[in-house]
DNA sequence: CGGGGTCTTGAATATCGTCAATCGGCGTGG
DNA sequence: CCACGCCGATTGACGATATTCAAGACCCCG
């Protein structure tokens, strides 16, 4: 790995690591001792593809990173969004099964995966950690199987009220990914993530301050459409 | 939990624990030292209810099992479906996220999670065991997702490919399942599987001996399906 | 041989996708 | 500072795929 248009790795520096933290875990990623280092992504910057060797485990410090998988023709199947204080990159195999890009641009920690693993293989605190990100991620899966048995107003509410509960602005929503990303994790086209988003809009369930900066109006009946 | 129509508990049956397991790992649930109990579960009895306490962990010794989540108004998203060999039910909260069900008469190898869980704090082989049954599931859901966006032919063609997989019949595939299991599998209607069959039969990429009784006469027209 | 559930088939409809044009914001350069 | 150009977003008209509603066939079990 370590490809495509990223900086020089920069010197460590401290992470704020509320998020993805379960009572009494261990601070795993939040010190030297595991030997993290930070890079910097520019927007659209690989950060590794579907086949590449899974070297390393990230934590997303700021900025916004899409996992996704592609067909072959070019179809292709986003599937989960990290924000600050995610990890991601986690995996049983020796590769990689997906591939991760920045969105904008981005600060992640890098763990060396064989760091995280010899740690947990003494220390069943990291162990315990280890399987309840990846436990944590398959529920997110199974959630995002069901959306997209859903119909479109559906999808984007579940969308909207998921985006809301993990970017808490300051009255509104502002969305780091474009319609196109929305629409491939949402299983759906640009078009209708825009016209359903307008729809909504002249509903007065949501308001769209600008396109990537939303208010949600009426959580209460995003809620409602949230089956 | 431990409700619906089950039979009581019988004397724990030693059982063929080939599948589920990589190379050097512990044979979890395979012996009394962690206290295995198996179970047999009629055709459509409930195994254990989304909500319902985690306190088990659940191995298939024969017969199949469907784990899934329903929506308000009823629509149900299998998640997965589980054949022998298949480990389902660990999750990371201490609540099911998902229902289970026999698809036919099964017998279910139920271990206490306190005692998986005690026995991953101080063998970390069993500990790695249990994550990378885990990351497998994490990585079967998303490939799970991915099917859900492409054409109803394509869900299919990946659906027989897959059974053709697990359930290595004798010439052909025998189905556990119902054409209703399949079509919330698959995010379909039972109307679209069965006229998707019969479109692959007329076009010979396979042949139905019997509606669950399958002969994949061309599986390579059906891994060309799977873009 | 009959009955109930499963499966298949048909016709009409709806939702979402496709193709295409236009709009709008934003950065660049004159 | 304003004009241009580009990329993302929106909107419209149309079409295709899958759903819905409905009827009938098949098959296993009693």
């Amino acid at each position: 790995m370590i490809t495509g248009n990223r900086t020089t790795p920069s010197a460590h520096q401290p992470a704020a690591l509320q998020a993805g933290m379960l009572a009494g875990q261990v601070p795993l990623f939040d010190n030297a001792q595991i030997g993290g280092v930070s890079m910097t992504f520019e927007r659209n910057a690989e950060i590794f593809g579907e086949g590449e060797g899974a070297d390393y485990v990230y934590k997303v410090l700021s900025g916004s990173v899409r996992a996704y998988k592609v067909l072959s023709d070019g179809r292709r199947q986003v599937t989960e969004f990290y924000l600050p204080g995610d990890v991601f990159g986690i995996e049983s195999g020796s590769e990689h099964s997906y591939s991760a890009e920045a969105i904008d641009k981005a600060s992640i920690l890098l763990v060396r995966r064989n760091s995280v693993f010899s740690s947990a293989e003494s220390n069943s605190d990291v162990a315990r950690y280890l399987w309840s990100i990846t436990a944590a991620e398959l529920k997110r899966s199974q959630n995002h199987a069901l959306l997209l048995i859903k119909t479109a107003k559906e999808r984007i509410a579940a969308f909207l009220l998921d985006m809301a509960g993990r970017l808490a602005g300051k009255g509104f929503v502002e969305l780091p990914m474009s319609r196109q990303d929305i629409a491939d994790y949402l299983g759906l086209t640009t078009e209708t993530v825009s016209r359903t988003l307008t729809s909504l809009s002249e509903g007065s369930t949501i308001q769209l301050l600008a396109s990537r900066r939303i208010v949600l109006r009426n959580p209460s009946q995003l809620n409602e459409l949230n089956a």
